[in-house]
DNA sequence: CTCTATGCAAAGTTTTTGCATCCTG
DNA sequence: CAGGATGCAAAAACTTTGCATAGAG
């Protein structure tokens, strides 16, 4: 096996990435980092709150959300907020793209492509504005 | 002045408009459908709430929530939601339209026109859905 | 008249906050 | 060590709900 340390390049370990980002990297704010960078689906705080006791059990819901709220200050995590369910939270994705829910099932699909991000782009500049941020929540269903 | 009954053909009268839908013409609902077709802004349910007692003090909170509620299902109003503030409404727009917000101001701009629209439903079409609904929150910066 | 809608108040949820203690840097 | 971060519990903010009464159709 490689012992070697890793590059200075990319950091993936959840510590490095919080020092990097000028945070102090306490055991809590690793476990969120790691929990959320393990998720494929879009938890809830509920959601990470119960995955951090498993590996913490004295941890407490105050530290999970004012943990989420740092992480998305720092721009290290999105917050999707739907109308009716509560916020779910993913990794800040490297590529923009959009979410669909399937109104039948409940599900979250992610839309790759960068076609409507571009659109808006241009659009918002015709109105005189840089975008910060933009996020799309579709509903749909299935074709049959 | 004409004092001719109006025309059968679209109902401006909120009273109408609910009876239309198939909902009870009540005085409380046909207070939120006025106050929410006279707002230029997009109200909050407080914000409604507040306008509502200034037209019938006795108006409760929860009645404001179960017509909100009422007429969003029914499709006459439309509920946005937004990362952090509160729920905002409006009344279902004809044409479909975004927002963008002005994240110094907290200004909410109203974004027309049907390309995004259109170039969303194509993508999703390709994935094999039918789009219900779509909303898209911009957040940008005023150029200077 | 009948049955739904409302007001009131209590209870649920979700999120935030104060403070003593703990722990990173 | 010093100052920021955490756990705990209380409080705040936001919504929902049960029930008796009022009011639309």
């Amino acid at each position: 096996m490689m012992t070697e340390p890793n590059s200075e390049q990319l950091s993936t370990d959840p510590a490095q990435i919080l020092r990097e980002a000028g945070l102090r990297a306490t055991q809590q704010r690793t476990s969120v980092l790691t929990i959320l960078a393990a998720s494929t689906d879009h938890p809830t705080v509920d959601d990470v709150y119960d995955k951090a006791r498993q590996l913490d059990d004295s941890v407490s819901i105050a530290t999970i959300y004012r943990t989420m709220l740092l992480l998305e200050t720092a721009g290290l995590i999105r917050k999707l907020t739907f109308d009716d369910a509560p916020a779910r939270y993913e990794m800040t994705p490297n590529r923009d793209h959009d979410h669909l829910i399937d109104i039948d099932t409940g599900e979250l699909i992610e839309i790759p492509g960068r076609e409507i991000s571009e659109l808006r782009a241009r659009i918002v500049n015709d109105l005189g504005y840089d975008v910060v941020s933009q996020h799309t929540i579709l509903r749909g269903r299935r074709k049959h």
